[in-house]
DNA sequence: CCCACCAATTAGGTCTACCGAAATTACCAA
DNA sequence: TTGGTAATTTCGGTAGACCTAATTGGTGGG
């Protein structure tokens, strides 16, 4: 059994990586929370595990080798298998669900995982939106998303993730009702950075909001009917 | 927050005890499968918390503050919670959701343990017929069990707990249908540590199995209407 | 009343995962 | 080509929890 440790490095370091480039120590670092001397002597440790987990090149970053990252998708899975249980099974609010699920995941046996698979129906998303690899280590694919700083005024979107970082920011944005699959549509959009306007249905009623920089970048989005203005940048 | 090593000391250190008598250092080594060095050591950092967690003499043994004996109740609770809940929501088998919740009780948050209480109606016992602290600390009482090695030939009774030490034992017992609530009747009991024959009700139709000392020694039942042998020891 | 024996403790060491400070490396820019 | 700088790594240490081996303490039998 591989400890707690390393499942959060091989976490951290598949959910940092964008592309096929090699991650660096100190986003590493930043991510778990910890001293950059720490994640160099943590990354040789995996790079010289009996089945290596990660491709290390001194002060060049690191890569997940297949095991790596198949080890990498298991936590994850159950990470977001959890949150999707607490929520659904347990009506947990969906602020609560990561940071619970961030220490359950590392205890929860397959077969315990397999089960709520199994009673959940085997689902695609959790409850952020985020994707839920099947247990065979396959990431659901979903339309391409947009972040909702840069829509138009006019588009109308269906918001399909919120990012999971800060409890508090979700804990807002759904008493808004901005939620995976709700509908909204941007009025306007201040320049320099300013609030975006929304109009959002919620229990048959539209509701329009003004979000600022920091809380519409954490929504993505997928574009839904006409769209009108093209992006002017 | 206290370490998963103080939980299982805690915890260790309550269910050893019997009566008010302090707890010996060799006993709690071998509940925990740790050497009697590790053991004391522990003591001494215990005895030492800011909060003291335990009562400790050199070479006298160990007892639980009320302090102590309160997070030692709160572990017992989120593991049997746990346990309940695994069988009940999850469709787990008795035998396995004793070790799963071995390591999901020291992860539990409050409020999920309050979610799974509520969720399972405020359960007093576990799969196995082990008593569920409330959130307050308090332990439901049953009736005053017999160990069923104790009952003689004729007397009727109904199981109540079944000792959740070996998985394999378990799923024996289970598969003749001694579970917590099932009723039985001691056909015949052999000398000289022989085997105990009991008649047990399944679906209607009654069975006899002859059970070892090894497994009859690990269930334990009440007596239920005319108790016909007093036992001669 | 003493001693031997067993339980318990002390002493010294390992392993994992952290840290801060000091040294090193990569890389860009003049 | 040569710095400078920021990112990385090395080095020496800490804390927790465990171990083995050696020692000490309590106590029941003689």
């Amino acid at each position: 059994m591989l400890s707690e440790a390393v499942e959060d490095y091989l976490k951290a370091i598949y959910t940092i990586k964008d592309g096929t480039n090699p991650v660096s120590t100190s986003a590493i670092a930043q991510r778990l929370g910890v001293a950059p001397a720490s994640v160099t002597q943590m990354l040789k440790k995996l790079a010289d595990m009996k089945p290596r987990l990660v491709e290390y090149r001194r002060h060049h970053g690191v890569q997940l080798t297949a095991n790596g990252e198949k080890i990498a998708l298991e936590v994850i899975r159950h990470h977001r298998l959890v949150e999707l249980f607490l929520q659904e099974a347990l009506g947990m609010s969906w602020d609560q669900v990561d940071q619970e699920a961030e220490r359950l995941e590392h205890v929860v046996s397959e077969t315990l995982a397999d089960r709520m698979a199994e009673v959940l129906g085997h689902p695609e998303f959790d409850p952020h939106g985020d994707p839920i690899p099947s247990k065979s280590g396959d990431m659901p694919v979903g339309e391409a998303l947009l972040n909702l700083v840069h829509l138009n005024p006019g588009q109308e979107a269906i918001v399909r993730r919120v990012c999971d970082d800060d409890p508090e920011v979700l804990r807002y944005v759904a008493s808004l009702g901005i939620i995976p699959k709700a509908a909204l549509r941007v009025i306007e959009k201040a320049p320099f950075d300013g609030p975006i306007h929304v109009e959002v249905a919620v229990a048959d009623v539209n509701a329009t909001h003004a979000l600022g920089q920091r809380v519409a970048s954490q929504v993505f989005v997928s574009l839904v009917g006409n769209v009108d203005l093209p992006s002017p940048t």
